[in-house]
DNA sequence: TTTAACGTTTGAAAAATATCAAACGCAGGA
DNA sequence: TCCTGCGTTTGATATTTTTCAAACGTTAAA
C-alpha cells in the first residue's frame, strides 16, 4: 500500500469514528474524509468504489451532507451526466453552526420549561425551577461565546487565506 | 393529569430527544431530566418505576451517567440498602466538559494526520495538508473559547449561588 | 447464620438503523 | 425519437443497539 492510500484509509477511520461520537452516520464521516483526501471533486459513484458501498446510502447521505453544508455539487465541464462533490470550502464552520443549532435548542428547553414551571407557581417545582435558571444562563452565555469564536475565527480565515 | 405531572413528562420527553441529538441513549436524557424534576434524590426503583423500564438497562445507563460525571450516588439516612441518587450539582459543566473532550479529539485527528502528511512529502498530498493545517487551527481556535467561557462560567456561577 | 432485598450481569428477544439490490424516472447523447 | 447511463426510491435483508427477564452475587437486617 502506498503512503497515500495509507493516510486516506486513517483519514476515513477517523473521520468515521469522529462523526458516529457526534451521534452522525459513520458513513458520512468517510465521504467527508475521502473529499477532504481528494484534491478533486469526486463522482458519486467514485465514492461509491471508493467506499465499496452500493448507490443506494451514498445517495441518500449525500444528500444529508448537502442539506448540513458540509459538501457541495461541483460542475464539471464536459461531464453533464454525473454529480461531482466536493467539501464546502467553510466546512469547519458549517459543521459548527450546526452544533450551535442543538446548543441553541438547549436553551430553548430551558427556557420554556421554566416559563411553565413559574405559571404553575407551585412550591413543588421549587427546585426544577431553579435548575432551569441555571441552565438557561448556562446555554445562553455559551451561545455567547460560541459566537465569539465565530467572529474571531472569520478573521483569522482571512488571514490564512490572502 | 396534575401540573406537574404534565411539565415532568415534557421535560423527560424534552430531554430524550436532545440526548439523542448529541448522540447519547435517549434513556440517558429520561434518567437526567427525571433527576433534574425531583427535590430528593431518587432510588433505583424509583427511577425504573417512573420512567417503566426494567432494572437493567437502568443500571447500566446509571453507571455511564456516573461516569461521565453527571449524577452521583447520595447516602440517605435510614435506607443502607438502596442507592439513591441525584443530579451533579455542576451537570451542565461537565456535561460540557465530556463535548470539549470531543472536539479535543478532532484537534488530534487533524494534528497527526498533518504530521504524517508532511513526513510523506507528496505533491498529491498537498490538497490534504492545507486542509488539515487549518482544521488544527480551528479546533485550536475553538478549544481557546470554550476554556473562555468555562472560566467566565466559573464567575458567573459564582455570583448566582452566593 | 440465615434470609431477603438490592444492583449487576447475561443471554435472548425486540426495535431501530444501516445496507443492499433491483426497479424506477429522468435527462443527455445517439 | 429512442437508448443508455445516472441518481433516487423502495422493499427486503443484515447488522447494531436497546430492552427485558431471569439468574447471580453481595450485603444489610433478622
Amino acid at each position: 500500500m502506498t503512503t497515500e492510500e495509507r493516510i486516506k484509509k486513517e483519514l476515513i477511520q477517523r473521520f468515521g469514528d469522529a462523526y458516529k461520537a457526534f451521534g452522525l452516520s459513520k458513513l458520512m464521516g468517510h465521504i467527508i474524509a475521502l473529499l477532504l483526501f481528494s484534491p478533486e471533486p469526486l463522482s458519486l459513484d467514485e465514492i461509491t468504489k471508493q467506499l465499496g458501498r452500493s448507490k443506494g446510502p451514498i445517495s441518500q447521505i449525500v444528500r444529508r451532507l448537502r442539506d448540513k453544508h458540509l459538501i457541495r455539487k461541483v460542475w464539471m465541464p464536459g461531464n453533464n451526466r454525473k454529480d461531482f462533490y466536493e467539501v464546502e470550502p467553510e466546512i469547519f464552520e458549517h459543521a459548527f453552526r450546526n452544533n450551535l443549532e442543538l446548543i441553541k435548542n438547549n436553551t430553548r428547553i430551558a427556557k420554556q420549561l421554566k416559563e411553565k414551571v413559574k405559571t404553575a407557581k407551585k412550591d413543588s417545582l421549587h427546585s426544577v425551577d431553579l435548575r432551569m435558571e441555571e441552565m438557561e444562563k448556562f446555554y445562553l452565555l455559551m451561545e455567547i461565546h460560541y459566537n465569539n469564536f465565530l467572529t474571531e475565527w472569520s478573521k483569522e480565515r482571512k488571514k490564512l487565506y490572502k
